[in-house]
RNA sequence: GCUCGGAUGGUGGAACUGGUAGACACGCAGGACUUAAAAUCCUGUUCGCCCUAAAGCGAGUGCGGGUUCGAUUCCCGCUCCGAGUACCA
């Protein structure tokens, strides 16, 4: 019989359905393997003709691997819960389990149908119950976790705890909040219960904290910052906006650094490397703090330029007078005050003294800043009553300062024994700790305040000429002086009104509004102009930079226009007339202690001198922010959590699964509570709140790898996969799946692996250790042209693409499934388009032809292929060869069936190898030539050496040789065919199978067969064609013997006639010879 | 702007660590079979020149240079295309 694909691969598909032949073990004695494919949403649209190529290169692989002796496990399940399903149930109120069963199936149907060899036993979707049990209990887990920086790894909470009672948070290093408490043991232990969940859940690896959301409105729920796409959702493209809400999230950032260390030890395609490295944006740099506190003022140092504006610590709406005061005060200062600060003054306590510096609203008469002292001396100007003194010492008290007050008599009959006094006072107290964990805000008034800034290029520091906040900057209002208010507010004003996208979008326009203020240079001690500017973004670093703008373009943008001034750094800065120049070449110039260095010694010597200073540090700063856990939605994992008192609390383990509730709608509540609120009765042991949002899309991906370790008796045990079965599968070997996942399920992916490895229930660190993108399919339209007449109506005439250009047209989609070869089937047409029934045709050799535009695949362009049409017509085995042969795997390409036909007769040819004409099973058992035996070994070289570089596409191109050459030699030899047959079986599954139980074999045992063994012998030849060339241009090709030594091939060469011609009737002066490649002569 | 990837016939693509560029397939042209068509098979097919044909000659892997006996492959500069990302300090 002729090669009948239909019934051969029904056939083959029932059988090995029947008799669960791919079905796999959880211990063998054979190595492991595991082939994975990212797993489906199963949209209600079905599969195209694109979505298979990864499956099946991945199934190629995994035949293959079978074939060569391993313990494949190759499983494949369903992402099945989702947004669009809830969409459709909004629309019809069909719940969404029905609609994702139905889809389901049906991609079921469609994956059966192309022969993959997946172990169905284990299938998971995330939308069951037993599945969606574990992951909630790994939100439980992740609950019940902080992350030990000295330890590095996430340990138990209650660790933490443990750690509270003994000792506070003395000592303590943690990912967490920003605004956790310091306590001592004693303090923890004087908490009530909800002080210490308070606390506690600012250290917990899932938390719920008040941040600013993407919230998608027409979706009606919060979006990751992965789901967005320049401002819009990535399913749906609906704007999104920011909002405050209180919200679950995730603290991936404590795992920022190990992320991004194991993408060097894992073997993923550089693109997607760079990509998640580009979101975890570790940037290494140094944090700066520009003080704001009032220095001696230059006409108290005796300088010249007094009339620059001093250093402001104080309350804006009060500075003007104070400066007026505190200017009046040291003129006008009293004798007591003079006379102390003759003893106060150049540390000769050994505490720096500052006079007549403003705090808060006030202005001391001495402070100490380091050890927040303030020294008051009263009478003269203090003639305020006892009270105001109180109110007074009450206010800077709260402020974070201590006063000691002295009487004006006292200091001047005893200056010495009062500088005692205060020096007692001063060694007594506690220097305060300038670091940045010690959150000093300004006006709060807990010590100096200042101005902190990231930045990667400290070494730029001598060039700063202003610093820049964000526009909301907790700082702004404060630095506002009252001229500049109205500015400010109305810049302020101007960019709030600016959307997201406006900001993104409008990077060309340079603006921004002076504050008024001015910080301290923290080496020169120069005055630093302040600004606000909307290029600065509020929640990266500081959101605040220094401004360099010799070496910063943005800078260097907002120097030029708001005429500030530009100071080269560096001898090798080159047009700062025109531009920044970043360069970290050359020696440093106008830069204090790094003039004359280079760029490394300078920043190390400048990190140094910060230190010292307490004015800086070096610091490793992330893009990456912690991930929003919650969705506003029906259709996703519940959150096994009650409230207690507005605060969250576990559910109990034995009652999970927490399964998902009926609801009437899949609507918000009147409220605005997400659908969840609308279920009835659903109180956690009746009476407690449960959290109303459910878990994102990616929770149930993020660790479905697992589960598939699990067999079916395995998943009635108490675990998410046993021990045992994690330690014999580990990780997954090869991954294939689209780029698109980048940064969203592969970070997520890796993250929950690390977590679950630190608590010792996986064992390796990164869960995925080769990973190949496939590349996208992509549609490809096809055209007819319409003939527009001159009033501009399209007519019934339509021209081929040809000779379209005589005619005005107008171009429509035509379905691509009646287009072959870009010629157009005129009857197929006109049942597709009845208007145009009686339409008339203008072609071009008889035929019609299409013009051709490469577009998304979908269906509103009428160039969706499925692969069901594509099978009905030639067979699995072919669409699957087919969809290799196109290219590299990992390059996207439009699909073209144009060549399909190529494939399919190379099968046939294949199949005629076994038949005589009569289409008789025709096999002989002689023994094989030698040039047989070299084509089969050749294929089998060939094809080994391609899936191991996953270069699919050529072995489809080594099978078509293999067969030409086979049938060229007559070959019906069963000792070839039989192993050919093997060798091309992870390829065309089906056609082998039925092939090797014509050979006679036992049906279904082709899959765990040995792939056979290639003799290099085959190959040896003992002669070779040599191209010969003069001066690298091929001239003849000469027959020699391999085993010629090169001096004897250069005597052949010199004797040859046909050479001679090319020589001009010169001697080479060189013979280049290449054993088995070329030879060369060089004239 | 930055990062990464890519550019080879009419088309998809091949050429493994520098060694005969264009394998394999599609398409196209011609032929065989056929009353005819489809299917199948055979031949040719990088371009240009020459030509009845064979043979020959020249050019050629986005552009310009370089290294080398020899470059699609390595190096430098540029152009264009695709992807990701974006005032990230």
């Amino acid at each position: 019989m002729d090669y009948q694909f239909r019934d051969i691969e029904k056939r083959w598909q029932k059988f090995w359905a029947e008799n669960q032949t791919f079905k796999v073990d959880n211990s063998s004695a054979k190595p492991k393997y595991y082939v994975l494919d990212m797993f489906p949403y199963p949209s209600g649209a079905g599969l195209h003709v694109g979505h298979p190529l990864g499956y099946i290169a991945s199934d190629i692989f995994a035949r293959y691997k079978r074939l060569k002796g391993f313990n494949v496990l190759h499983p494949m399940g369903y992402d099945s819960f989702g947004l669009p399903a809830e969409q459709y149930a909004i629309q019809t109120g069909q719940h969404p389990a029905i609609t994702t069963e139905t889809n389901i199936n049906r991609y079921r149907e469609q994956l059966d149908n192309l022969g993959f060899s997946f172990d169905w036993s284990r299938e998971v979707r995330t939308s069951d119950p037993d599945y969606y049990k574990w992951t909630q209990w790994i939100f439980m887990q992740l609950f019940n976790s902080w992350y030990n920086l000295e330890s590095d790894k996430a340990e138990s909470i209650d660790e933490l705890i443990r750690r509270f009672e003994n000792s506070g948070t003395n000592g303590l290093r943690a990912v967490c909040d920003d605004d956790v408490s310091t306590f001592s043991a004693e303090e923890w232990k004087g908490m009530h219960d909800s002080e210490k969940q308070t606390e506690l859940l600012k250290y917990r690896l899932t938390y719920l904290r008040e941040s600013t959301v993407n919230w998608c409105p027409a979706l009606g729920t919060v979006l990751a910052n992965d789901e967005v796409k320049d401002g819009y959702s990535e399913r749906g493209g609906y704007p999104v906006e920011q909002k405050k809400m209180m919200q679950w999230s995730m603290r991936i950032t404590a795992y920022a650094d190990r992320l991004l260390q194991g993408l060097d030890g894992i073997d993923w395609p550089d693109p997607l490397k760079e990509m998640q490295r580009n979101w975890i944006g570790k940037s290494v740099g140094a944090l700066v703090r520009f003080s704001l506190t009032p220095s001696p003022s230059p006409e108290e140092r005796g300088e010249p330029g007094a009339e620059k504006p001093g250093y402001m610590t104080a309350d804006p709406a009060v500075w003007d007078i104070l400066k007026d005061h505190s200017r009046q005060h040291r003129q006008d200062s009293t004798e007591a005050e003079d006379v102390l600060w003759q003893h106060l003054r150049n540390s000769s306590t050994g505490h720096k003294i500052r006079r007549q510096h403003a705090i808060g609203t006030y202005i001391a008469d001495f402070i100490c800043l380091k050890k927040a002292l303030i020294i008051e001396v009263d009478g003269g100007y203090h003639v305020e009553t006892k009270d105001q003194d109180e109110l007074r010492t009450e206010a800077l008290n709260n402020l974070g300062f201590q006063v000691i007050r002295f009487s004006n008599e006292q200091v001047v009959s005893d200056p010495i024994g009062v500088s005692k006094i205060i020096k007692e006072k001063l060694n007594a107290l506690p220097e305060r700790i300038l670091d940045g964990s010690d959150s000093l805000s300004f006006g709060e008034g807990r010590g100096e305040a200042y101005i902190e800034v990231f930045t990667t290029r400290v070494d730029t520091i001598y060039g700063t000429t202003f610093l820049v906040l964000a526009p909301e900057h907790e700082y702004v209002a404060g630095l506002t002086t009252p001229e500049q208010e109205m500015e400010i507010q109305n810049y302020i004003d101007q960019t709030k009104k600016k959307t997201e996208l406006d900001r993104m979008a409008d990077t060309k326009t340079v603006s921004g509004a002076f504050t008024g203020s001015y910080a301290k240079h923290p080496i020169t001690n120069e005055p630093i102009p302040i600004w606000i500017a909307d290029y600065v973004l509020a929640g990266y670093g500081t959101g605040a930079v220094m401004a360099v703008p010799s070496g910063d373009q943005r800078d260097w943008l907002f120097a030029t226009k708001f005429g500030l001034p530009i100071v080269a750094i560096s001898d090798a800065q080159t047009n700062l007339d025109k531009e920044a120049d970043p360069t970290k070449e050359g020696h440093y110039i106008n830069s204090g202690i790094i003039n004359g260095l280079k760029y490394k010694e300078a920043t190390s010597t400048l990190i140094a001198k910060l230190e010292e200073l307490g004015a800086g540090k070096a610091k490793v700063n992330y893009r990456l922010r912690d991930a929003i856990f919650g969705r506003q939605r029906y259709w996703g994992e519940p959150v096994p959590v009650y409230f207690k008192e507005g605060l969250p609390y576990l559910i109990d383990r034995e009652d999970l699964p927490l399964v998902l509730p009926e609801v009437d709608k899949y609507l918000p509540t009147e409220s605005g509570e997400p659908p969840l609120g609308r279920a009835e009765n659903w109180k956690y042991k009746g009476e407690l709140e449960y959290e109303l949002s459910t878990m994102p899309g990616w929770a149930g991906s993020s660790w479905y790898w697992y589960r598939y370790m699990a067999s079916q008796e395995d998943r009635k045990q108490d675990s998410f996969a046993p021990a045992e079965a994690i330690s014999y599968w580990k990780d997954v070997d090869l991954y294939i799946g689209g780029s698109e996942h980048a940064t969203g399920h592969l970070l997520y992916s890796r993250f929950w692996n690390k977590f679950l490895k630190d608590l010792g229930y996986v064992v390796e660190e990164e869960p995925f250790k080769k990973l190949i993108n496939q590349g996208m399919i992509q549609g490809r339209s096809n055209f007819v042209y319409r003939i527009i007449d001159d009033e501009g109506r399209g007519t019934n005439k339509f021209v081929s693409n040809g000779l379209k250009s005589q005619y005005t047209t107008s171009a429509l989609h035509v379905d691509v499934n009646i287009v072959m070869n870009e010629i157009l089937d005129l009857e197929k047409f006109k049942v597709f388009r009845p208007e145009f029934a009686n339409a008339e045709f203008i072609l071009e050799n008889g035929k019609y032809i299409c013009g051709v535009e490469v577009e998304k695949m979908s269906k509103s362009k009428f160039n969706v292929v499925s692969p069901d049409d594509i099978i009905e017509r030639f067979g699995a085995d072919t669409l699957r060869m087919y969809e290799m042969f196109l290219g590299p795997l990992e390059q996207s390409k439009p699909w073209n069936t144009n060549g399909i036909e190529g494939v399919f007769k190379f099968l046939r040819k294949f199949w005629k190898l076994f038949h005589d004409d009569e289409f008789n099973f025709n096999v002989s058992d002689e023994e094989p030539s030698k040039a047989e035996y070299k084509a089969l070994h050749k294929i089998i070289r060939k094809v080994e050496e391609d899936i191991e570089r996953f270069s699919f596409n050529t072995s489809v191109s080594s099978f078509m040789i293999c067969v030409n050459e086979l049938t060229d030699l007559k070959c019906n030899k069963r000792k070839i065919l039989q192993e050919l047959v093997v060798v091309l079986a992870p390829y065309a599954p089906h056609i082998t199978e039925e092939l090797w139980s014509l050979l006679g074999n036992s049906a279904g045992k082709l899959s765990v067969t040995a792939y056979p063994k290639f003799n290099p012998e085959y190959l040896v030849e003992n002669e070779f064609s040599y191209p010969v060339s003069v001066n690298g241009k091929t001239r003849i090709n000469l027959n020699l013997s391999l085993s010629l030594s090169q001096a004897e091939v250069e005597e052949l060469i010199l004797a040859n006639e046909d050479l001679k011609k090319y020589l001009d009737g010169k001697t080479p002066k060189k013979i280049i010879f290449v054993k088995g490649k070329i030879i060369n002569l060089v004239v």
